[in-house]
RNA sequence: GUGGACGUAGCUCAGUCGGUAGAGCGCAGGAUUGUGAUUCCUGUGGUCGUGGGUUCGAUCCCCAUCGUCCACCCCA
C-alpha cells in the first residue's frame, strides 16, 4: 500500500456532518450584517508580504514568526494572509472606496504558523467587519451592539465583554514612557518574555499571565489616567450606549490587543468554555492604519471573530443539525428504476423548494428503506411495480406514525408543496 | 518556539507483565421472496501511526519521526 497523504498539520477538513453549523453561523452573520447595512467584500488570500509588515507591525509575533511567506516566480515576497483587516484596507484604498464612509465585511480562511491547539489552527476562518470614515463613538458602539445581536441570533450566551481605551498615539506615547520607567525599575522581578517586551512592545506586558509579572503590573500606572478629555469622552459615550442598550461589560484597563494598529477603543468577547483560547471575537479602532498604508487619513473601526471557536461553542450547546432532505425516493424493480429519475425531475419542477434525494444503485425494498431512514428524510416516496401499474406514488412518513398512502403525481406535488 | 499526555477496526475504546489482537457502535445480509427506525441471528472488518534499534520473536521495551490533544506562548 502506498503511504497516505494527509492534510497539513493544523489544517482541517470540514466534513458534511459538521457543515450545517458552519452554514448556520455564516447565514446568521450575513443576515445580521446586512441588517446594519454592511456589504461583503472578497479579497485574495495572498498579498505582498510588506502589506502585513506595515499594518500588523514588524515586531509582532504574527509577522516575526507566524506568517506563511514565500517567493513567487519573479522573486516577490508574498504571504498567505494571517488576518483580514490589512487586505480590506488595501482594497478600499486601491478602489477609491474611502471617499465616503464604508461599512464592509469579509469572511474566509486565514493562515498562521502556530502550534495547533484547541481553538487554534494553522488555517482558521474569520468573519471580519470594518467601518471606514466614521470617527464618532456611535460607530464603535454599533459594532459592539451588532456582535451582541449576533450572539443572540445564534443562541449563544455566557460571553464576557471586556472593554478598554488605548488612547490616541500621543497619549499612549506619554503613557508608554511612564510605564517603561516603572517596569524598568522592577525589571528584576519580571519574567523573561516581559523583560524582552519592555523595549519592543511594553504595553503587552500589561496582559502577561505570569503571576510575578502580574503582581508588578497591578501597581503600574494606568493608561486610563493618561487619556485626554476627548478620548475619555469618546470612551464614556460608548459605555453610556452599552448601559442604555443593556449590554453588560467589564472595563479591563490591561486589555491591549496584539496588533499594533489599534487606538482608542478595544474590545473582546470572551468565553470560559473553550480552554485557553477563549477570545471569540475581538477588535477596536484603528484610525492610523489607512494613512499608514498610503491612503488619505481615515478613521476606522473593526473586529473579527473566529469561526472554529463559534462552531465549537454551538456544538457544545448541542445544536441539532437540520436533516439535509425532505423526501427520499425508493425505486425497486427494473421499470421503476428507469422511471424514477424523470419522475423525480418532474417533482422538482413542480415543487422547487423540495429537497428530494433519489435512491441510486438498486437493492431491495428493505435496503432502500434503510437508506431512506438514514437520510433523515421526513417521507419515503415509493415506486415499485404496483405503483407503476396504478400510476401513483407510495408515500410513507418516516418520522412519525402513519400508514403508507398512495397519491397521484398532482396530489403528491400538492402535498409536498 | 517550550513543557506534558497520547496514537490499536470507519468511530469510541479494551488488551497483551514481549509469543502478530477483542468489544460496542457502524456497515452488509438474513429472520419478514414489496417497507426503515425496535428486537434476534450471521457476516464484514486492523502491515496495533511511520521508520529504525534491542530480542529467537516487538502492537507492547528503547530511539527517531509524523500526527492529535493540553498548558505556556500567541490570538480570533
Amino acid at each position: 500500500m502506498t503511504k497516505h497523504i494527509q492534510a497539513i498539520r493544523g489544517m482541517h477538513d470540514i466534513l458534511p456532518e459538521r457543515i450545517a453549523i458552519w452554514h448556520r453561523i455564516e447565514d446568521t452573520a450575513r443576515q445580521v450584517l446586512s441588517g446594519y447595512g454592511y456589504a461583503e467584500i472578497r479579497t485574495p488570500l495572498v498579498e505582498v508580504t510588506d502589506l502585513f509588515k506595515r499594518s500588523i507591525g514588524e515586531v509582532t509575533d504574527i509577522v516575526e514568526k507566524e506568517m506563511y511567506s514565500f517567493e513567487d516566480r519573479n522573486g516577490d515576497s508574498l504571504s498567505l494572509r494571517p488576518e483580514g483587516t490589512a487586505s480590506c484596507v488595501r482594497a478600499a484604498i486601491e478602489h477609491g472606496l474611502l471617499v465616503q464612509p464604508q461599512r464592509l465585511w469579509y469572511r474566509g480562511p486565514m493562515f498562521r504558523y502556530e502550534r495547533p491547539q484547541r481553538g487554534r489552527y494553522r488555517q482558521f476562518h474569520q468573519i471580519g467587519v470594518e467601518a471606514f470614515g466614521l470617527d464618532g463613538p456611535d460607530i464603535d458602539l454599533e459594532m459592539i451592539l451588532l456582535t451582541a445581536r449576533l450572539w443572540r441570533a445564534l443562541g449563544l450566551q455566557g460571553f464576557r465583554l471586556e472593554l478598554n481605551s488605548l488612547g490616541d498615539p500621543d497619549e499612549r506615547l506619554a503613557y508608554r514612557e511612564q510605564l517603561v520607567a516603572y517596569l524598568g525599575a522592577h525589571a528584576d522581578q519580571l519574567d523573561a518574555d516581559s523583560c524582552k517586551r519592555l523595549h519592543t512592545n511594553p504595553l503587552r506586558v500589561l496582559d502577561s499571565k505570569h503571576p510575578r509579572t502580574q503582581k508588578i503590573v497591578a501597581a503600574a500606572p494606568s493608561l486610563m489616567d493618561h487619556l485626554g478629555e476627548v478620548t475619555r469622552g469618546h470612551f464614556e459615550r460608548i459605555r453610556h450606549g452599552l448601559d442604555e442598550a443593556g449590554v453588560d461589560y467589564l472595563v479591563n484597563p490591561r486589555l491591549v490587543r496584539g496588533l499594533d494598529y489599534y487606538n482608542r477603543t478595544v474590545f473582546e468577547w470572551i468565553t470560559d468554555d473553550l480552554g485557553a483560547q477563549g477570545t471569540v471575537c475581538a477588535g477596536g479602532r484603528y484610525d492610523g492604519l489607512v494613512e499608514q498604508l498610503g491612503g488619505r487619513s481615515t478613521p476606522a473601526v473593526g473586529f473579527a471573530m473566529g469561526l472554529e471557536r463559534l462552531v465549537e461553542l454551538l456544538e457544545l450547546a448541542g445544536h441539532a443539525a437540520e436533516p439535509p432532505v425532505d423526501a427520499y425516493l425508493v425505486a425497486v424493480g427494473e421499470r421503476a428504476q428507469q422511471a424514477a429519475p424523470m419522475l423525480a425531475e418532474r417533482l422538482r419542477d413542480a415543487v422547487p423548494a423540495l429537497r428530494l434525494m433519489t435512491h441510486c444503485g438498486g437493492g431491495s425494498f428493505k435496503s432502500q428503506f434503510k437508506k431512506a431512514d438514514r437520510s433523515g428524510a421526513r417521507y419515503a416516496l415509493v415506486l415499485g411495480e404496483v405503483e407503476l401499474e396504478r400510476d401513483v406514488f407510495g408515500i410513507k412518513p418516516l418520522r412519525e406514525e402513519g400508514e403508507q398512502r398512495e397519491l397521484g403525481f398532482d396530489e403528491l406535488a400538492a402535498f409536498l408543496g
